[in-house]
DNA sequence: GATCACTCATACCCGCAGGGTATCAGTGGT
DNA sequence: ACCACTGATACCCTGCGGGTATGAGTGATC
C-alpha cells in the first residue's frame, strides 16, 4: 500500500471538518464531483471507510477521527518541513520568536540584551499573534521558538518554563469591588472577562456575546481584543480583566484599578520549540532566557502586591 | 507558497541520501532526467538552493540538511496517518506491541495475564524485531505502543520507564575468565560482543567484521543475530554476551557460564507510544505494565545474583 | 404517502503535470 | 588531450485529477 499524497489529506480533512462535501469543496475551490471521488479513492487506498454518508447526513467512522487527528498533524509536519527549509536558506539567517505582545513577564528586554550577546545569536524576528497563533506557527515552522502561556498543547515539542507571575483583578476605578484590598474568585460572580467568559469560572467557554462580529451577525468566536479595546472595556465597567503584574507596571492607566485576588492561577509562561530542532541559535536562546529569568525572578514576584492607580 | 507533495519529499530524501541522482533515481524506479526536473523545481517553489551539484559531486547545502532531517519526520507522519487509520478500521481491532523477542524482563506474561482482564483491552498483535525497527514502527504506525530499551530517540513519542534490569556476562564454560567470580569491564579488554562491537566499550561503532554479508563482501552493518546465533558464538568462545539477567532464567544453557560485571550498565526498559495517541487501549496497557512491574520490580532485581549455570 | 429540496454518486470529457527517451555539456582523472 | 561519468536539456506522450451534466437516494412537509 502506497503512501497518501498531501492533496488527499487536505481533501480529507476538508471534508472531515465541514462534513459536507458541497462545503467542502467549495472550501477547496474545486468542484464536488472530484471530491467525492477523491475521498472514495482514499477509503480504496486504505481498505477502510472513514465516512458513513446518506445524502443526508456525513459522519466520520472511528477510523476517520484517528485519521482527522493524524491527518492534521501530518499536514503540519509537512508545511513545516518547507518552510523551515525556506528559512535555513535565506542569507541573512533571522530567529523567529512567536509571542503575544506584552506577556513576556517584563523579561524580554533583558533577555534580548542578554542574547545579543551570545555567539550563536542570530538576529531575531518576531511573529506576534495570539495564543491560538503561536502554537501552531511553531508547529508549522513559521517560528522557531515561542514563549507561551500555559498550559498548551506540548506534543513534539520542548518546552522549557520561563517564569511564573501572578495576575491582578483590573476593575473601573468607579466599581464598588475596589472597596476592598483583596478578593476571591468567588467575589467576581457575575462578572465578565472582556472576551465573554465568566470571571469566576475562566476555564469555561465565553458565555456572553461579545457584540455583533463584522458581518452584523452576533460573533459566536470573540473576536481578539488588543489590550487599548480591553483597557477600554475595562474602564467602562463592561468587564473585569487579570492582567500579570509586569502588564499592570507598564501600562498604568488612570481609571482602572487593581486588586489581588488570592486564589487566582498565576500566569506561567514557557519557552517551547520544535522537538527536531537541532539549531544552536534556539538552543542559545533558551539558555540565556532561563539565566535572565532565574536571576530575575525574586525581583517579578515582589509586584504581587504593586496594586492600585 | 504552496505545500510541498509527498512525491517531492521522497524524491528529496532519495537524493539526499543517495548524493548522487543516478542512484536515487534508481531505488525510485524512475529515470534521471526527471527526477533532477523534480529536484529543480523543489527549489523553484521554495526559492532555496538545496543541494550544489557539479556534475562530478552532489552536496547538501544548509537548507538541504534541514530539509532531510523535516522530510522525513513528515513523510513518517504520512505514512502513520494512513497506516493508523487503516488499522483503526478493521473490524476486530487489535494493540499492536512493538518488541525485541524476550527482552521483556521476564514480565511480559504476567502483564498480558493482567492487561486481558482489563475492560478496555484489546486482542494482542506482535510486533517483533530489532532495536532498529522498533521505534520507526511505532512512528509511523506500524505499532500502537513499543516495549525498548534506553535509550532511544523519544522526540514524538510518549515515555512510561518500566524496570531497571542487571546485564551479566555470558562467556563460554571453558574460558579463564570464568575464574573470577565477578568482573569489571576493563577485564573484558580485547573481547568482543556477538555483533562486532568491543566488550569493553559497547557504546561505540563496530569494529570486528561479522563475517561475509549475504553478498560475498564483508558485512558493514552486522546482521541481526538471533539468540541461537549469538549462544553458539558465545560458547564457542569467539564472542562474549551482556543478556539481562530475564534472559539467563529463561535460556539456561549448559556451556555459557555468567557472572556479574560490576560497572556495567543495566538494561533500562519503557513502554513508548505516540504523543497523539489517544487510544484507551494503549492507555489501559501502560497502567497495567506499570502495576505489574512495580509489584514485581524487587524481586526482579533480586535475581541479579542467580549467576552461574 | 406523494412531492420536493437537498446532497452525494456516476458518466463522460479534457488539459496538463509528471514520466520516458535521446542527447548535450560540464568535470575530473589519467 | 582524451575519456568516462553524471547532471541538465529537449521533446514526446500517457494517465490522472478536475470540470460539467445528470442520476439517485433521503428525509421533511402537507
Amino acid at each position: 500500500m502506497s503512501d497518501l499524497e498531501v492533496r488527499q489529506l487536505r481533501y480529507f480533512v476538508a471534508v472531515a471538518e465541514e462534513l459536507h462535501f458541497g462545503r467542502a469543496a467549495n472550501r477547496l475551490g474545486m468542484a464536488q464531483p472530484p471530491l467525492s471521488r477523491a475521498i472514495r479513492e482514499i477509503e480504496r487506498q486504505l481498505g477502510v471507510t472513514l465516512l458513513e454518508r446518506t445524502t443526508r447526513r456525513v459522519a466520520l467512522t472511528a477510523a476517520g477521527e484517528v485519521l482527522l487527528r493524524d491527518a492534521r498533524t501530518a499536514l503540519a509536519a509537512v508545511t513545516a518541513a518547507g518552510r523551515r527549509a525556506q528559512h535555513a536558506g535565506r542569507s541573512e539567517p533571522t530567529l523567529r520568536l512567536a509571542m503575544k505582545a506584552d506577556y513576556d513577564g517584563g523579561l524580554l528586554p533583558q533577555i534580548l540584551a542578554a542574547y545579543r550577546a551570545e555567539p550563536a545569536a542570530l538576529p531575531l524576528q518576531f511573529v506576534l499573534g495570539g495564543r491560538a497563533q503561536q502554537e501552531p506557527a511553531l508547529r508549522d515552522g513559521r517560528a522557531d521558538i515561542a514563549l507561551l502561556q500555559r498550559p498548551f498543547d506540548d506534543r513534539g515539542l520542548d518546552v522549557e518554563p520561563l517564569l511564573t507571575e501572578p495576575r491582578l483583578l483590573a476593575v473601573a476605578a468607579t466599581d464598588p469591588l475596589t472597596a476592598h484590598e483583596q478578593l476571591h474568585l468567588a467575589d467576581l460572580k457575575g462578572r465578565f472577562l472582556p472576551d465573554g467568559r465568566a470571571a469566576d469560572r475562566e476555564d469555561l467557554p465565553p458565555v456572553r456575546a461579545t457584540g455583533p462580529g463584522p458581518d452584523g451577525q452576533p460573533a459566536r468566536q470573540p473576536r481578539q481584543l488588543d489590550l487599548a479595546q480591553i483597557f477600554n472595556l475595562v474602564e467602562l465597567g463592561d468587564s473585569v480583566w487579570f492582567p500579570p503584574a509586569s502588564i499592570v507596571r507598564r501600562h498604568p492607566r488612570p481609571g482602572i484599578v487593581h486588586r489581588p485576588v488570592v486564589d487566582l492561577p498565576p500566569l506561567q509562561l514557557a519557552l517551547a520549540w520544535p522537538q527536531e530542532s537541532h539549531s544552536p541559535a534556539v538552543a542559545a536562546f533558551v539558555r540565556t532566557a532561563c539565566e535572565v529569568a532565574a536571576a530575575t525572578a525574586p525581583m517579578g514576584t515582589g509586584m504581587a502586591t504593586a496594586t492600585g492607580t
